[in-house]
DNA sequence: ATGAAAGCGCTAACAA
DNA sequence: TTGTTAGCGCTTTCAT
């Protein structure tokens, strides 16, 4: 399908042979070509409605001009922006971005990753954990260009473009004790993911900074559901109950708020509740959350310079970009009121 | 990068020709060969850890296994659910999915075209507008194949998955006028979008069907502040008032209750608000809205599948696929108090 | 400045 | 059943 025309035909209307038509075409070699050629093998190129076949090229210089990016689910509403930022950074520069989701299986991983590399991938941008199923460990072992987005690259020297998650934590205890609280639970979210260890110990020093008592639940996955079946044990529990929650994103924290509506608990009258990323929307929610904004589509588009850099500098420093978070207040946090 | 093992050094190692390497690799011609053969080879490939070379291989076939996906924005929270049907599609029959932003430009959409057509995609899943500068136009003249998603085809002869816009904007009118409304206001999204002119239809052919005065908004783009703009206008008309608004879509309807609350007016006490799409996490925002559900995974998938046969089956034919749509009734619509 | 020729890694006709 | 050969469309030495 789509069209025939090859650069021979481009050659043979001009009058020129195939290589010539080749570097007269293409931006680093067309200043070894006479510029009247240039422009006449240019025409018979339009005329032709000549499009070059990047498979063709690639397969001959080995790039593909392709970036794979591994996420765990598009429909986690934090990755959009992180691939819109990918993207705003590679599109120029000619890339084009392949993503793929893992649901969280690692099987689903080393499958998808595989059908990338075989499909010559130029490099990888990592969003998924890093279990010991990872396949970035592998992909650094097979010399494989990569960079981890939103996630810590667990003792692979692959560069890392993180929010500040301690930092981000810490604000949100801060803002909570300043509010009166002084018993607060934090939801962690799976260990597979190092942030969930990041912001679950900068729970635990921030609490013991500020004086209050901090608790920690375990979540199995970033999803609303799990956000609600945690925090529903938790208040099924008997000892003092919290009056705040540090969720551990916004998907944990919009399961609170169901499992508190469940229970007839009114948030943030009776509960306050922090969330996470504060991902598209969540300005909108009842009640409107407070949380930490992570800058996501900035996110992305640092991981793709730090990917280009490896690829065309073959740069292969292991930086780790911490990018500033900012505690947004909105209404699901006020004054505790049983002092 | 990678893996350089290529398809001869297996040969070498099993002791064949590479093209009976090519051959036992594949399950289209792996019973051409011996069984012992076959696996000698496979060892030999795993031992090598060798994995094929698609792009090679794709410039043999003429075809490269990719589909581009093409969308105005992956943050608008209707698209993930779809590209992530596409993918459950696609993936398993060894495509693989592109996605690329057109951010409603029309010179973007021609240029990702362009620069899929050069990478071989194997068809288009078109989710833009179809206005008189689109590229589906040029696409379908030129021979590629194509579908339609959550929009028409405006007279291109390819196929188009679509939700049943009619259904649903009835089914919300016929709601409302249950509820006791009588004026009503709909906020018509841009004209460039199919969809927009179908429901803008079905909403004035509703009212009239229930005795109801409908006015007509239009607005310039599907977002919230958009939406907020014009109900904004919509609210300064010194005419008889709305007291329930049918939006074009839940971002546009996102937009109203901003519009309502900077207004000092209350949703659903004061006016009704419908969206549609169901977007994800609709039903969390504050009011949790009204709206008509989408099936936008089942779209993408469907759109998936009718694009595997054009590609694989040359079936050609114009099919318009229209999904059933569902009212889910939530709190952003109650019964008119001034009656 | 341009032409000639080789070859990226694979598959597919054709032979044997 | 397997080997041989050619070539997908392009870039890139090497000549000229």
């Amino acid at each position: 399908m789509s069209t025939r025309v090859t650069i021979s035909d481009v050659a043979k209307l001009a009058g020129v042979h195939p290589g010539t038509v080749s570097r007269a075409l293409n931006k680093k070699t067309e200043n070894q070509v006479n510029a009247g050629t240039v422009r006449r093998v240019r025409d018979a190129a339009k005329r032709l409605g000549y499009s070059p076949n990047s498979i063709a090229r690639g397969l001959r210089t080995s790039s593909s001009m392709t970036v794979g990016v591994i996420i765990p689910d598009l429909t986690n509403p934090i990755f959009p922006p992180i691939v819109r930022g990918i993207d705003s950074y590679l599109l120029p520069r000619g890339y084009t971005t392949v993503v793929v989701n893992t649901d969280g299986s690692d099987a689903n991983e080393r499958k998808l990753f595989e059908s990338l590399v075989q499909r010559q991938v130029d490099g990888f941008i990592f969003g998924t954990g890093h279990t010991g199923q990872s396949i970035v460990h592998e992909a650094y072992e097979r010399g494989i260009r990569g960079v981890m987005v939103n996630r810590d690259s667990g003792g692979v020297p692959y560069p890392a473009v993180v929010g500040d998650d301690s930092q981000g934590i810490r604000a949100s205890v801060e803002h909570l004790a300043q509010l009166g609280h002084r018993r607060l639970v934090h939801l962690e979210g799976p260990a597979s993911f190092s942030t969930s260890r990041v912001r679950a110990a900068s729970f635990l020093s921030s609490c013991a900074e500020y004086g209050l008592s901090g608790t920690v639940a375990l979540c199995d996955s970033y999803s609303v559901d799990e956000g609600q079946r945690v925090m529903d044990a938790v208040l099924a529990e008997h000892s003092s109950q919290p009056t705040a929650v540090v969720a551990g994103n916004d998907l944990l924290a919009l399961g609170v708020y169901h499992s508190l509506r469940m229970h007839g608990l009114r948030c943030p009258e009776d509960i306050s509740v922090v969330g996470f990323n504060d991902m598209p929307f969540s300005g909108d929610f009842q009640p409107p959350m407070t949380t930490v904004r992570v800058p996501q589509t900035e996110l992305g588009a640092e991981s793709a310079r730090l990917l280009l850099r490896q690829i065309e500098d073959a740069d292969r420093s292991a930086v780790r970009v911490v990018l500033p978070v900012e505690l947004i207040v909105r209404a699901s946090t006020t004054r505790v009121h049983q002092a």
